[in-house]
DNA sequence: TTTGGTGCAAAGGCTTTGCACAGTT
DNA sequence: AACTGTGCAAAGCCTTTGCACCAAA
């Protein structure tokens, strides 16, 4: 059965790149980080805790060729860093973030939301969607358990 | 009559801040250019012309203390430079973006799409929204009529 | 005179780039 | 040998900050 690494490496092949041990190194910590939306220097640290010797460069320059590639996406939350999400495979869009303002934490949500808006601004403003971008921000519901359970004890 | 720059003086009076001459400058700027986007540094070439002894450093503050008062939203379309957008006046909702991938245009929707997603948002995933952030990447109409015209130039 | 605001230059933080070297083909 | 990729350090770019000075209350 062929596995996600090999799938990365064909893609990188069919574009003239090499499955190099640093690249692989970067992709292995993105599968096994799926979850978060880690920074270059996140990614970095993490990559260095098994291949020591790599160089902060060959990440970014890594992180780059993966995007190119569309195997991960970059995305921006506004607190002046880049991070990196590994896109789902052959999923039809890029999926969307709710962003806690009280504790930063970011879940995502993976539903297609946006069928019915992405039909209307296609006919309406005659543009042709590629891509989007949603992040909601707001409070979590970790934040809200947490604030009910103070009023909870405040009330005994 | 009241104007708007009125309006903003007294937000910022209410929030305990002076309406400077230079922060005046700044935010005649952007009402004069409501319709683009403009980054610090564009900010800061237009205000000179006007008022040539200002400094960068200023404009990058009274920038954030517009974004802090929530006079003007701060985004980021991914190239790196963050960007100052005039909120609209009684506005319930931030309004979305359509960035050309082909001429770089951003034209600004100012209908509120999201009202339906938001609820499915709010309710499936015990989220209460604050603010959110809506950016299609794609091909705008101007560029959308331009490939048009060249085709029917190829067919002649 | 106290306080808030400004301009300038320096510092900061993230990212990119130049260059010599290493690894493959 | 030719080429791609790497590590390191330096440079770049946007933004923030320290500090002396200014202006208003």
């Amino acid at each position: 059965m062929e596995s996600r690494i090999d799938r990365i490496k064909k893609q990188l092949h069919s574009a003239s790149y090499k499955l190099t041990p640093q690249r692989e190194a970067t992709v292995r910590v993105l599968l096994e980080h799926e979850e978060d939306h880690l920074s270059a220097e996140d990614v970095y640290l993490l990559v260095k805790e098994k291949s020591p010797e790599i160089g902060l460069a060959t990440v970014y320059r890594t992180l780059e060729l993966l995007t190119e590639l569309k195997v991960v996406d970059k995305i921006n939350f506004g607190d002046g860093v880049s991070r990196y999400d590994l896109r789902q495979e052959g999923a039809a869009h890029f999926h969307h973030h709710l962003v806690c303002i009280e504790c930063g934490a970011v879940d995502e949500i993976q539903d297609d939301l946006l069928g019915d808006v992405e039909k209307i601004v296609e006919r309406d403003w005659n543009f042709k969607i590629k891509d989007h971008r949603l992040t909601f921000h707001g409070i979590c519901w970790r934040c809200h358990k947490k604030s009910d359970e103070k009023t909870e004890n405040d009330k005994q």
